[in-house]
DNA sequence: AGTGGCTGGATAGCGATACTATCCAACATA
DNA sequence: TATGTTGGATAGTATCGCTATCCAGCCACT
């Protein structure tokens, strides 16, 4: 397959896929000649991949690279693998000029609600900062998350994650593709699942 | 309170808050003079809520726009006050050169998904684009939702609209608010609450 | 009455992001 | 040999979300 096929069967312009190509987003085709290279199937589901992660999770180009290459080349541990493609899945931490925060104990509301759902707090982790970063901002706006609305969502957060840790595959590499995937592409289910709740309790009352 | 004062306040440039009252997204103050208008603490609620709908949200700016004059100006039925303030929400509709789409029946993912949940299936509704844009998305680059993970994901998810529908104020005007920001604000802490519940159960096994 | 500073209003500019367009010489294919 | 595509490079474009500048009016203070 060459390149404007590629492009063609992907939906994209050419231009577009040698921009991703130049960016490190698509790995190099073989090369076959000094002016042609081949493309697989590979690049073909690279290509959706970045475009689901660019589309419908909203992702900047340079965080969907930070996402691959997570992906692309494991840490020494498998944990730290996980963490860093999660961490660059963040939506919210532009940061500010200083640096990223080292600056622990500086989410007392996320404190607040790890330790009531007797969770594990760790504010290394880019979950606290984003999670002290929205009931902040709820509460500022007037609609707080209250102790018992907290305790409920964390309740179902808590079995649904279950779920997804017990169809996680058996085999290292596998486990940290799906768990990048499956942490970005079903946050836009759950969120178009919760507002068509809302939708269909609001129609049968 | 002056507009210097207010921005400040506010923790904005006094440009960015002449930028939005130029956009319309803070209504103008009491105009005291030629040259002076006051502001209340009205315009800074206000003001939070734009910069919570842009930082922690994501919304671009006109989209805040439009969520604000849904619940500015309510419309005929609350129903239809809260279908066009939540629509404006979403996140993934640039829509395609045509139109937005009255292509009714063209979410095969979602109607499944839908109708196996025994859920209201509404095309007009643009939570079922989404959720057919995330659904198409998960299983283009191998993370599919399958029934048994939907299924478990609708039931905690209708649990928690549940609790959410049951804190809703009696007041229609204040409920359109309330439900239009639960909506966009619970959003964040759903997704940051999803990633820590993960984090957790990786750390402790 | 004079001076400095802030105001509303308008317009222009800027930096980042994500492409898009153009050009080129080296090939491939017919 | 004619036509077209390729990799590679560079420059240009559109949009977004501000930011900067300018202006004349006006207020408060001296």
């Amino acid at each position: 397959m060459r390149i404007s096929e590629l492009a063609r069967t992907a939906g994209l312009s050419l231009p577009t896929v040698k921009y991703y190509l130049r960016l490190g987003l698509l790995p190099a085709g073989r090369a076959v000649s000094a002016t042609e290279s081949r493309y697989g199937d590979q690049h073909l589901r690279r290509l959706r991949l970045i475009r689901a992660l660019r589309d419908v999770v909203g992702l900047p180009i340079d965080r969907v690279a930070a996402v691959l290459s997570a992906i692309d080349e494991p840490s020494d541990t498998a944990y730290d693998t996980l963490g860093r493609a999660v961490g660059a899945l963040s939506t919210s931490s532009p940061g500010q000029p200083g640096d990223e925060g080292p600056a622990a104990g500086e989410f007392p509301l996320a404190r607040t609600a790890i330790d009531a759902l007797g969770w594990t707090y760790d504010p290394e982790y880019p979950a606290v900062g984003q999670l002290q970063a929205a009931l902040a901002a709820a509460a500022d706006v007037g609609v707080p998350m209250e102790p018992d609305r907290l305790a409920t969502m964390g309740e179902h957060v808590l079995a649904m994650a279950e779920f997804d840790l017990s169809r996680m595959p058996p085999e290292p590499d596998a486990a940290i593709e799906y768990a990048v995937l499956g942490t970005a592409l079903h946050e836009p289910v759950l969120l178009a699942l919760r507002r068509l709740a809302h939708q269909h309790l609001a129609a049968r009352s």
